[in-house]
DNA sequence: TGAATTGTGATTGTATGCAATTCTACAATT
DNA sequence: AATTGTAGAATTGCATACAATCACAATTCA
């Protein structure tokens, strides 16, 4: 209406975590790099106080290290935090699949079936990044339709670590990778199949697996901390 | 400013962040009341910036909502919320039991033991609000004992919002309690056994069937908005 | 020479001022 | 009477200034 794009609606705090979030997630910042307020605040064109409310906000997401009088540091990654990390992302998975399954609509179903589609496309031709993109996209919608606030955001939370860690590391091998789909094809047939607890023990077996999995790329590429 | 006691260590804002928890969660600061900046700031003989930066952590924690040029309120409590945080609570304290299991030593063990004995006391005689009480220590001791850094941060944050609930509501009644001190009793037995499946499903239908327990009650008091 | 110490620069923590937004009250209009 | 418009007050959002703290190097003394 004025200026050259529309109004700004949200506070500069929010815009600002979510451009370090990304940068973060993303490895474009890496564990232990220091968050110099100075140094950001210029490169963003803002001043100090909306910058350390970001910086409240991602550390509650657990993205950042705030160390007092000390500055904020980008959280350093131990492999047994990723660890730890999946064995939450498991049951909660698994109770996503539960709810999802009596929620979700035809539509939702498709939906499902075709990022898993996509999955094996990349699969096929051997895009293992496509793959890594695509199974984060198939586990967050999955728990999307579940439809339950307090699950979305613990686990939202939960997964932006997991992927932190595993942005860090190597994509997974063949045989991970082999191992992987073919837990996600048994389960897509078991949700087809509505057989609601067979699904959500498939997830929970499949996160656990893919968290030792994680923990074993991280622990031989040697990019994190014990 | 002057420092009338020994110099504090810790920031303010976490100090901030830390009174204004506990009044929220011992309901002193109800549901949807206005967190006004200045009124807290002259109460609390600060300035704005600390108090601000204290919001952010609450809000992360989900005890506070801010909302943008209106100003921070203590999160409105919903009956459905409460029922979700029971539903990760759940599988998240079955895990705990069984890692805890796993982990904890012969004195960890007689810990558990004496906060159910104590339970027990205040159930004897009669005394509800010490149920409670104890109740909450002894499920937090438990995850304690997993060892599990980010199980514990998980539950606690989990747990805080369900004991919202709870603070706000009536004590259960001599059935619910009945039952509740069975499971307790059940799960006690269990553990002596070893028997960790055993355990970390009386756990799971415990807590489940508690968050049952505070939904149904709070619907009934009206404490709550649905 | 080396350990302790103190001074200095850099960085974070807190306070405060100004701008932007929202709320309230009251008047004008239909 | 109900609704809309508007001015002013109150409150939040952001920027900046000042105070407290830390890291590290230069200096002192054993």
């Amino acid at each position: 209406m004025n200026k050259t794009s529309a109004i700004n609606r949200n506070p500069l705090h929010s815009q600002v975590a979510a451009t370090v979030r990304d940068r973060i997630m993303q490895g474009e910042l890496r564990p232990a790099d220091r968050l110099s307020e100075i140094a950001l605040c210029e490169e963003l064109e803002i001043s100090r106080t909306p910058l350390r409310e970001a910086f409240k906000l991602l550390e509650a997401e657990g993205l950042v290290t705030i160390r007092p009088h000390k500055g904020a540091i980008v959280a350093e990654i131990s492999i047994q935090e990723i660890g730890e990390v999946f064995d939450l992302l498991a049951p909660l998975e698994a109770l996503g699949v539960r709810l999802a399954m009596t929620r979700m609509s035809a539509e939702d179903k498709s939906r499902i079936v075709a990022l898993h589609d996509q999955m094996i496309q990349f699969y096929e031709s051997g895009d293992r990044e496509g793959c890594f993109l695509t199974d984060y996209e198939f586990h967050n919608t999955l728990i999307g339709f579940a439809q339950h606030d307090v699950l979305q955001t613990t686990h939202q939370s939960l997964s932006n670590r997991s992927q932190r860690g595993r942005y860090l590391a190597p994509r997974f091998d063949q045989q991970k990778l082999d191992i992987a789909m073919a837990a996600h094809r048994e389960l897509i047939v078991s949700i087809k199949d509505d057989e609601i607890e067979k699904s959500a023990q498939i997830m929970h077996d499949h996160v656990t697996l893919t968290g030792k999995f994680v923990v074993d790329t991280l622990r031989d590429s040697g990019v994190a901390r014990d």
